[in-house]
DNA sequence: ATCATTTTTTAGCCTTGCCTAAATTATAAT
DNA sequence: ATTATAATTTAGGCAAGGCTAAAAAATGAT
């Protein structure tokens, strides 16, 4: 099944997967905006998925991605992830400029090069921030941790996870040493949803719960 | 200048520059026929390159880079040199399996990530096959070699390039252990522009004379 | 419950790059 | 020198994937 879907198919598939973490349909607007294009333009492309049996679509209500869609959409994310860390790794890239690059590279790659590319880094199961690398055959290793934002107070937490960020957002991670691996803490939550200082080996500091919420622990 | 071509303006300002090396301009159909297009399909692109500067083109006569247009065909020798090294050298890619995959990224991949390739490689000035990679500003190296076929008999010479040739033939000097750097003599050329026999570090073949010109001497 | 607003879809158009078929120009043969 | 052939260009289409403007459906407010 060389599934060999257009470079927009393939961005049509991955965003859907993205903003459909939850489980409710997608709705056109929330994909067009993701993908920057017009309203009318997605509506085209879901039926062009509806009709390849990528989607599922019910007019006026959303899209919701079909196991085949999903597949697809996950082996994207297992490119990306393999080639951002073959980035880094290898060529020695920045955070900040790997995400523009794979974004091209994805769609452009063969599935024997992303392998050798996994190969060359080790076979890893997670990229360095934690989220998890999907295998070729479309299964997500599960990932246990929960966001710091729902974690109980003044109770010692290990950090698993950086949800995808912005690569700003990320360097100050790094900066204030939140990485996967490290020990942190909640010390004080501001009431009406204020910030959230937390602990950690190199000190204290403040976040938003928004930003508290990439943070997942266990 | 960010020269941001498609893809097919870029394939075709390679094929132009690889059709061109005697200095004659190139004919729409030799250029349809590289291509695998329809010669009308050459023919529309090759105005809309000249609208862009790229060629110059007099009708029913044929086509010929302009300087910008070189370099930007310079420019895609350069990074499929570096890519298919890349690919052998990092990702273990077999002869046969990288041109492939490089054909693709060639036009997928960053300047900045071709550099950074380049210097991963060692900032190699010419590919395995002894054919000269371009520096960045579009200078080609120059190549100083004779074909074998227009070397004198009998007169010992040292391999410096394997012209492009097909994996399989490739392959074959490979076996023949036909290698830049290796030594090299006529040793029998057959009348009527047969088979030329010549005699290497491991024992004696005979090539068409055809194949014979790939292998420039020095 | 009706009217206004927002969201989604339909309709029609554009660009890129390919195609085939027909017309035109160049080249070769008598 | 004319005619036949081959190469090239023009003309008209098609599929992808965008766009805007207008119509239709859903949602929210009074």
């Amino acid at each position: 099944m060389p599934d060999m879907h257009s470079r927009s198919v393939q961005d049509y598939l991955k965003a859907l997967y993205k903003l459909q973490h939850n489980d409710t349909p997608v709705s056109t607007s929330e994909l067009a905006a993701r993908l920057h294009v017009a309203p009318a333009s997605a509506t085209a492309m879901i039926k062009k998925l509806a009709d390849a049996g990528l989607v599922e679509h019910v007019p006026y209500q959303g899209s919701r991605l079909t196991e085949s869609g999903r597949r697809e959409a996950v082996n994207m994310v297992r490119r990306h992830r393999i080639i951002e860390q073959f980035l880094q790794e290898v060529l020695h890239y920045r955070w900040d400029e790997v995400d523009e690059e794979a974004e091209v590279l994805e769609h452009a790659v063969s599935d024997k090069m992303v392998d050798r590319m996994w190969e060359v880094l080790g076979r890893p199961s997670h990229d360095p921030h934690g989220s998890p690398i999907p295998d070729a055959d479309g299964h997500v290793p599960h990932q246990p941790g929960t966001p710091l934002s729902e974690w109980p107070d003044n109770t010692p937490a290990t950090i698993v996870r950086l949800v995808e960020r912005s690569p700003e957002e990320l360097r100050y991670f790094a900066q204030q040493g939140i990485r996967p691996g490290e020990a942190v803490q909640i010390v004080q939550r501001a009431p009406f949803d204020g910030p959230i200082t937390i602990r950690t080996a190199s000190g204290e500091t403040s976040l938003s719960p928004e930003l508290a919420q990439a943070i997942h622990v266990q």
